[in-house]
RNA sequence: GCGGACGUAGCUCAGUAGGUAGAGCGUCGGGUUGUGGUCCCGAAUGUCGUGGGUUCGAUCCCCAUCGUUCGCCCCA
């Protein structure tokens, strides 16, 4: 039997230019969230599957999960999501940690589903949350920092769009203001999440098969239709605005306002699938067409620490995937030219590895990161490796450099070269490295 | 879990109205001795995803299966 080289379906393998790409995404988002006070954790891959049970929503936890028994007969799952994971840490040591508490981590997570577009079996996640601000002073730092990292990416506000939901206020107007029982508002819930993905009759058609018929003869069609046209907070009806999660948002759309961001806005269609959250809730949509999807998302989850037996700590978080990150700086051609890890390719002429050893690990304690063309083959056979790895530089060492201490230091893009002793090697290289 | 499309050299793909296949790119070699990327010349490579069926004969038709991909469901 030939063994398949594929790699495991929906996962992917990272050759070194992917992890390349990988490397300068992470980095920016470490870089943006340690900007904001944030620290990363980690925790195991591995997590008893009670702890996605509790409020993941059933579906997600029974048919999406990757989950076994291990030879203790615990149940145990690959974590499909970090929160919960996060919370537990949290949880278990509420008294001693320091609030606020801003952590951040970029696991890599497992679905069980069919891989499609932007949506894959495993995919890296950067998780954001602040712990122990009830106060929309932490929304309002989470967003801020969702715009800086698209900024770090050299994005412009025009192709994202940031919306923003009150959990509250979808409650109070599902249950108060229209009065539907909690089954029907769980399927209208449902129904509004992806409105945006049929037509409006066929939407109309679907609320009035769900919403009993008392109420569909009381007009609550219309009612609903009529809430779910208003595109800013003061379409809303009267009763609706007077709510203090209309008034949360209210604020923090102002705030966002005045710090110069503009691009958020409030979408009273935005539901998220999670049923931890209790607050605001927000996410990031592409606007080109071609990847108009949500990019990333999160809001506040009040309850959820307090699941594991302790008092609840008030939190705000989000996650990012990185492969929805990718094709987003794919589509609006937002990936840099990533250079070769490898500053330097050393060539060498003859038999002079032995001799060459004390010039190459000077280089390296230089703080280069130097790589040897140990294959003996001919000079150009040698730059064309150097070439082919994205290595700019390379290096020539023969007799006649060793004898005189002067080594060619030949730059492939331009084809110069020119002799020169080892400190202005070292210089030379550095300069070069820099520029990039 | 459901539905559509696709699966031919390392890659992108063409092709055979059923008689075991090709182009570009890439790879390798050469264009003399320590200089690549351009150019020129030459070469190698495929059980035509896998299993079965129909047929004298299948890569081409049929079925199944696996995989890829797009969508649905769901969305962390």
């Amino acid at each position: 039997m030939t063994l398949s080289t594929q790699p495991y379906k929906g996962a992917r393998d990272f050759y070194p230019q992917d992890k390349r790409l990988q490397k300068y995404m992470f980095g920016k988002w470490r870089e943006v969230v340690e900007h904001f006070g944030y620290e990363e954790y980690d925790a195991p891959i591995l997590e008893p599957l009670e702890i996605y049970l509790a409020k993941s929503g059933e579906e997600i936890v029974n048919e999406q999960t990757y989950s076994f028994e291990d030879r203790g007969g615990r149940k145990v799952a690959i974590r499909p999501e970090m929160t919960p994971t996060v919370s537990r840490m949290v949880a278990a040591k509420r008294q001693e940690l320091a609030y606020p508490l801003r952590w951040y981590s970029i696991p890599n997570l497992w679905r069980y589903e069919r891989p499609q577009k932007g949506r894959l079996r495993e995919h890296w996640q950067l998780n954001v949350d602040i712990f122990g601000v009830k106060e929309t002073g932490a929304e309002l730092e989470m967003i801020m920092l969702v715009n800086e990292v698209f900024k770090a990416f050299d994005a412009k506000p025009d192709m994202y769009e940031i919306r923003l939901n009150h959990r509250s206020l979808v409650d109070y107007s599902l249950a108060d203001y229209l009065e539907l029982d909690a089954k029907t508002r769980q399927a209208v819930g449902k129904l509004i999440d992806r409105m945006h993905k049929m037509s409006r009759p066929d939407f109309i058609s679907k609320v009035d098969e769900i919403l009993p018929a008392a109420q569909k003869a009381a007009g609550t069609t219309e009612k609903l239709l009529d809430l779910l046209d208003a595109k800013k907070l003061a379409d809303l009806p009267a009763e609706v605005q007077k709510q203090p999660a209309a008034q949360e948002l209210k604020n923090l759309l102002d705030n966002l306002k005045s710090l110069g961001i503009n691009h958020a806005t409030f979408d009273v269609t935005l539901m998220r699938g999670l049923d931890y959250y209790t607050g605001i809730v927000f996410e990031v949509f592409d606007t080109d067409p071609e990847n108009n999807r949500s990019m990333l998302g999160g809001g506040r989850y009040d309850g959820l620490v307090g699941l594991f037996g302790v008092a609840p700590v008030p939190t705000v978080g989000f996650g990012w995937g990185d492969v929805t990150l990718a094709n987003f700086l794919k589509i609006h051609h937002l990936l840099p030219q990533l250079p070769a890890e490898t500053d330097v390719w050393v060539a060498l002429v003859g038999d002079v590895l032995e001799q060459s050893q004390p010039i190459i690990t000077a280089l390296r304690h230089e703080g280069l990161n130097v790589a040897v063309d140990l294959s003996g083959r001919k000079l150009g056979d040698q730059f064309k490796t150097a070439d082919k790895k994205g290595i700019e530089q390379v290096l020539i060492i023969g007799e006649t450099e060793l004898q005189k201490q002067l080594f060619t230091l030949k730059n492939l893009e331009t084809g110069k070269e020119k002799k020169q002793n080892l400190n202005d090697v070292v210089s030379n290289i550095k300069t070069h490295r820099s520029i990039k």
